[in-house]
DNA sequence: CATTAGCACTCTCGGGCAGAGAGTGCTAAC
DNA sequence: GTTAGCACTCTCTGCCCGAGAGTGCTAATG
């Protein structure tokens, strides 16, 4: 971090990095003569390859094998990116015509940039709802099932739902569900859902039944399922597509992702906090989760409406195309955001 | 299929399968002599396997290795268990705490158990809410969100939610939707799902406004949506399990099996065709997909208090435990039906 | 003094080979 | 009909060897 590479060094080590992402291969100094034009010998090249990887930039799997990017080469790399690539014509067709016009509903949204980013580009994509912490509430309707049960919904101005079935207490009668329904409703319609879960219920119920306290709990229930739902809004795209790289040609690491990706709570966390760090790209051992040491994930994030944002990412190998994937990512969550 | 196997044949053909289901590995003459008390020597047993191939109830991968069951010995084998096993009383008290009492919501008892089978098999689960054709409606609302837009929710008896954002004809005023919302609850409210699939609008709406026909299409959205939701009701448990079966160490065969997992649609038409055929076991090459031809799927129904049932299944390798699962699906089934 | 040619060295990978092990199928004897 | 014996086949493992790729060092060079 101290000393600034020269600028032979840089051009080397971007060259590995480069070249390295292509082959999956660790590259070696005379396939770095042969095919950059640094106007050096593969000596001159060993010399600076031995340099970076004494600063820690590189890495040798063996004696006599080539060198890969370290972690810390990577973000180097990813750092000095200035321009991101441009897509090509066809890419930004393809985008449009799939995110076009008439979807409708976040649902479809959503689900059809996670299967196309993962198809554009052979890794996992991952698309998180519009954080509904934020969102106003449209309505709150309660809609007894029977006397012991009752679904409540609630309705973001997004026009995103969610529902929860709770237990009411024995002592509620049909008249008082109706009135009490109006009552929430009233109370409820128009504030944020953060809000709403610092609401203190007995002062809005409090004027009606004092004697039903016990509702609070129904409340505190639904509140719950609020916060769980918060980090259900999670579709997957090509999660398979890990078993295509041959990064994970080996059964145990592919164990660790895949074991990942089957959790949606992990997902959850990992999209989150990956969207919290500063950069959009996570690399390695830079992101949270042990089983991730190997992949990076780069994060965008989108409004769509309302006021949350969402976030979009894509989960693939150190080893991945980052300047094209950031490319894709912005453009999607642009074409998203525009809706 | 015209000749019955004689008892002598049948024992070798269980041996093999039996042990082949333990081991993976395939099953020769001396194994069987050994570990099973046959009272024949290899050599017998080596004449019997050679007729048993034959027959088409054994393969050999290759001249000199043992023998493996093929489907039809599998099939054999899992026609002739009579009794399931019974299954342990460790297993029993596990399911019973874990499907216990106090799991509020279909959601979350169906999440429960696809995680239980999962885990207590080391296969996958597939767990498939009950159909919602045969619900019948607890009530309808509608919701505007502006304008153009509202939501459309739809409460079964069994306390399932449903909903979808629609789009609406540009000419209905707020008051007109209102009315509308009246109007359709009051139509639709204690029908099944079918019977309001077939029913006719605009004999219902008919009265109110004949000018606004143009609401027909929003509500076939609707039932167009309603079908759809039918086949997400699903549930996936320990899909990475077959990670651990040695029958996939193929990265090939690995990958065909996931890509199917992954298609929520597939997995469907998977789950409910097995169902549908009158045996609740389908063996390799029986089931209706090409890329499971090497997987077995055990199915089992139950009911969730309302009319519909719902699926709930065991998908493994062809050398599955078959009388095991068995088990395990009837007890687990039954648990969950007696809520 | 940075650069480079040359060279010895190391490590992996693939092929070839031999021996062990497992299993079969056949034959002849019981 | 059953079985012992035996030759045969096939896989798997370890081993060796040579080829190939790549490094690190040294000494020469501009």
């Amino acid at each position: 971090m101290v000393a600034i590479l020269d600028e032979r060094k840089r051009q080397v080590l971007f060259a590995i990095v480069h070249d390295y992402i292509q082959t999956a291969e660790p590259v070696g100094s005379r396939t770095i003569a042969r095919r950059y034009e640094l106007g050096v010998s593969p000596a001159t090249i060993r010399n600076e390859m031995s340099d970076l990887e004494d600063m820690g930039y590189l890495a040798q799997p063996h004696t006599s094998a080539g060198r890969i990017p370290s972690d810390k080469g990577y973000r180097l790399y990813v750092d000095s990116i200035r321009n991101i690539p441009a897509l090509t014509a066809a890419e930004v067709e393809l985008i449009k015509r799939h995110l076009g016009s008439k979807l409708r509903g976040q649902e479809f949204i959503l689900e059809a940039a996670a299967r196309l980013l993962s198809s554009l580009t052979n890794y996992t994509s991952i698309v998180l709802g519009p954080a509904t912490a934020a969102a106003r509430l449209h309505a709150l309707q309660i809609v007894p099932l029977d006397l012991s049960r009752a679904v409540v919904m609630v309705i973001t101005d997004g026009g995103l739902v969610v529902n929860e079935v709770v237990e009411l207490p024995d002592s509620l009668t049909h008249h008082d569900l109706a009135v009490l329904c109006e009552m929430t409703n009233r109370a409820c319609t128009g504030r944020t859902l953060s809000e709403l879960r610092n609401l203190d219920l007995s002062t809005v119920l409090g004027a009606f039944n004092e004697g039903i306290s016990a509702f609070e709990s129904a409340m505190d229930q639904l509140i719950g399922s609020l916060q769980r739902k918060e980090s259900e809004h999670l579709v997957l795209g090509g999660a398979t597509n890990i078993l295509n790289q041959p990064d994970f040609r080996d059964m145990q690491k592919l164990r660790n992702v895949l074991k990942v990706l089957e959790e949606e709570a992990l997902v959850f966390k990992l999209v989150t906090s990956a969207a919290a760090s500063p950069a959009s790209v996570n690399i390695g051992s830079e992101n949270p989760l042990e089983e991730l040491r190997e992949c990076s994930i780069i994060t965008a994030t989108y409004s769509l409406g309302g006021p949350g944002i969402g976030h979009i990412s894509v989960l693939g190998p150190t080893r991945m195309e980052y300047g094209r994937v950031m490319s894709l990512l912005r453009f999607v969550s642009q074409i998203i955001s525009e809706k």
